[in-house]
RNA sequence: GCGCCCGUAGCUCAGUUGGAUAGAGUGCAGGCCUCCGAAGCCUGAGGUCACAGGUUCGAUUCCUGUCGGGCGCGCCA
């Protein structure tokens, strides 16, 4: 409908130009907006006012001039001017119903849109450390991912969403030693636990398995473990030191094989845990990504030797250098340690262009706020390396920060002080969870107070607008134990005249707009605000009016407005990952 | 110090490439079940859109500055 009428006022506006009412390289478009207020009519256009200083007249004047040249339209009412000079534009009745039968028609499809036009988008979010389990920082990013990447293929894009698992470095190294401490504890070693070690339960239960399966395979005395470590950071050390010397001499006495035996284990325990707890949330991935793969393929090497042989690098005290300031960054980067290591950055220069090479018309990497200084980095070297560095589209997600009450909460993995995800799904339900996550826009900051969720959650939006779709299947359950039947018929429609009907059907047919414009944002909060009113403008019906009544064309009208209204619900329920339920 | 994000009702937040009288939830005061589910509906009070300039027919929206909050500025990941 939207873009018929675009389309009648741009036929009007050639007709004006030929008129030689203003130059003919006036750029204006037309455009055609939805109003929010039923008095301004179905949709308003705004082309008078910004015609009104090129045509140098009076918008009110303009705005009867283009009218006059509008061809007439089936789907046209009335026209009318009003305010500073808006045309507002009537929908004729008929055109009006019209949105029940598509939708009753194409179902689950209703609402999708072809702007994506089969573009290919990876989407990759997440990618939290496997050094502990999802806590409740993740999950905003989580929900937000999942609920975008399935917003974009109701836009018509091929979505595929990706988990970086950054299964190599330091911070990998910190928990296979933090298991393999506590595991010579269960050998009967005592000592005491590095303050920068992971102090979480999930490593006691890791080193336990590791114990029960290999009970003294792995078993050094506590005097050779700490030789030669530098003091700890409670003892007037350094913690960083302390745990560097732990590493080295864990990977010394167990050797390679031995080593890499705890740092498997550690890896799999944690990421199979991310991998349950991800998908009890709803949320699927298509491709687990290794970065240790990307090492030992060569493709880090390779891409680092790239860079060098394009001249964008340099040495400098033992360690290699990217000129990223050349390509906007505020200063270079290293790629090499003076150790011979490559950093964390270098992998992701690799992994950036795997992903292109995969054949991905746009890359959507979903970062938590803390990293956007290193945006900048990524695309210098995307872009010294000849790829399509426009390709790249980095969200940026604020930081939830947790409260109990008036209590903020600390979220640190390492120090075990955290609330998981797991936790948080149990106590307020994966359709809470999701949905409140997700009420926000990602860019807004957020408070997440566990007391609310937990102790209240029923006052949970969701819950609202689950209730509306429960009480559209209710009222088919009594439509059945009265013995009677509900029939679509176009015809009967025509009964559909009070101003609750009118207000349901005039959301619905913005549906398809807000699943849109939501996708071009990236904001599926848009979705659950459309929702809210959806199902608000239902219960308000509900409460106004009785659906099942005698008069047979107004009980299958009012029927098959609220099966349509339920059907809307599912679709953008199923946007945002919540389940739509017919009872609760 | 520099960079990014944010500042809208007591609280938590929406506000569609600038548009008509700035909206929800929650909290507060009151009303609605003999009637398809009251996890619901209706009414009311509550605002210097942080502040000051600028751009224009028109600014909560765009630009500049000030104030306030968050984050970043590693050979960590």
């Amino acid at each position: 409908m939207k873009a018929h009428l675009t389309h009648l006022f741009e036929q009007a506006l050639e007709q004006l130009k030929k008129d030689g009412l203003f130059s003919a390289d006036t750029d204006v478009l037309p455009q055609i907006n939805h109003t929010r207020d039923a008095r301004f009519g179905d949709f308003a256009c705004n082309l008078a006012m910004q015609l009104a200083k090129p045509a140098k007249q009076n918008p009110r004047v303009l705005a009867e001039k283009i009218i006059a040249a509008l061809p007439a339209s089936e789907h046209v009412d009335k026209v009318e001017i009003a305010g500073p000079g808006f045309i507002n534009i009537f929908v004729h009745k008929a055109s009006r119903f019209a949105v029940i039968n598509q939708i009753l028609e194409q179902k689950a499809d209703f609402g999708r849109s072809q702007i994506g036009q089969g573009q290919s988008v990876q989407v990759e979010f997440i990618s939290a450390n496997p050094t502990g389990p999802l806590h409740v920082g993740h999950g905003r990013g989580a929900a937000y991912g999942a609920a975008l990447a399935s917003l974009l293929r109701s836009a018509g894009f091929q979505v595929s969403c990706e988990y970086y698992v950054n299964d190599a470095g330091r911070q990998m190294d910190i928990l296979a030693t933090s298991v393999w401490l506590r595991y010579l504890d269960f050998c009967g070693e005592s000592f005491a636990f590095p303050s920068n070690g992971y102090q979480g339960d999930y490593v006691q239960d890791i080193a336990a398995t590791l114990h029960r399966e290999n009970a003294g395979l792995y078993h050094h005395a506590a005097t050779a473990v700490f030789a030669d470590v530098p003091a700890d950071a409670p003892d007037g050390g350094d913690k960083e030191l302390h745990i560097d010397g732990l590493i080295k001499n864990a990977q010394q006495l167990l050797g390679d094989k031995g080593y890499r035996a705890v740092f498997d284990l550690a890896l799999n325990t944690v990421l199979a845990d991310i991998k349950r707890d991800t998908q009890a949330f709803g949320v699927n991935f298509d491709q687990w990504f290794s970065e240790r793969s990307l090492t030992e393929s060569g493709i880090v090497e390779k891409s680092v030797n790239t860079l060098k042989e394009k001249g964008f690098t340099y040495e400098q005290n033992g360690a290699l250098w990217f000129r990223s300031t050349e390509f906007g960054d505020e200063k270079d980067r290293v790629l090499v340690r003076d150790d011979g290591r490559t950093t964390y950055f270098a992998s992701d220069v690799a992994y950036h262009l795997n992903k292109l090479e995969r054949g991905f018309d746009k890359l959507i990497n979903i970062w938590g706020a803390d990293h956007h200084g290193y945006v900048p980095r990524v695309r210098a070297a995307m872009t010294a390396l000849g790829a399509e560095a426009d390709k790249l589209t980095v969200l940026l997600v604020q930081f939830a920060s947790l409260w109990r009450g008036k209590e903020k909460l600390q979220m640190s993995t390492r120090s075990g002080e955290f609330v998981t995800l797991r936790e948080l799904r149990k106590e307020v339900g994966k359709d809470a969870a999701r949905f409140f996550y997700v009420l926000r826009k990602s860019e807004q900051h957020m408070d997440f107070d566990l007391e609310l969720a937990k102790s209240r959650s029923n006052d949970n939006p969701v819950y609202y607008i689950q209730y509306a779709h429960a009480r559209v299947s209710s009222v088919f359950r009594q439509l059945q134990a009265r013995n009677l039947v509900w029939l679509h018929d176009p015809a009967a429609l025509e009964s559909l005249n009070n101003e609750y009907e009118q207000a349901l059907l005039t959301r619905l047919s913005k549906y398809g707009n807000v699943v849109e414009t939501a996708a071009k944002a990236y904001e599926p909060h848009q979705i659950a605000y459309y929702l809210r009113e959806l199902a608000n403008e239902f219960h308000t019906f509900y409460n106004a009016h009785q659906f099942i009544v005698e008069d047979e064309d107004v009980r299958n009208a009012r029927l098959s407005l609220i099966e349509a209204v339920q059907q809307v619900l599912r679709n953008g329920l199923a946007i945002l990952g919540v389940s739509a339920p017919d009872e609760m």
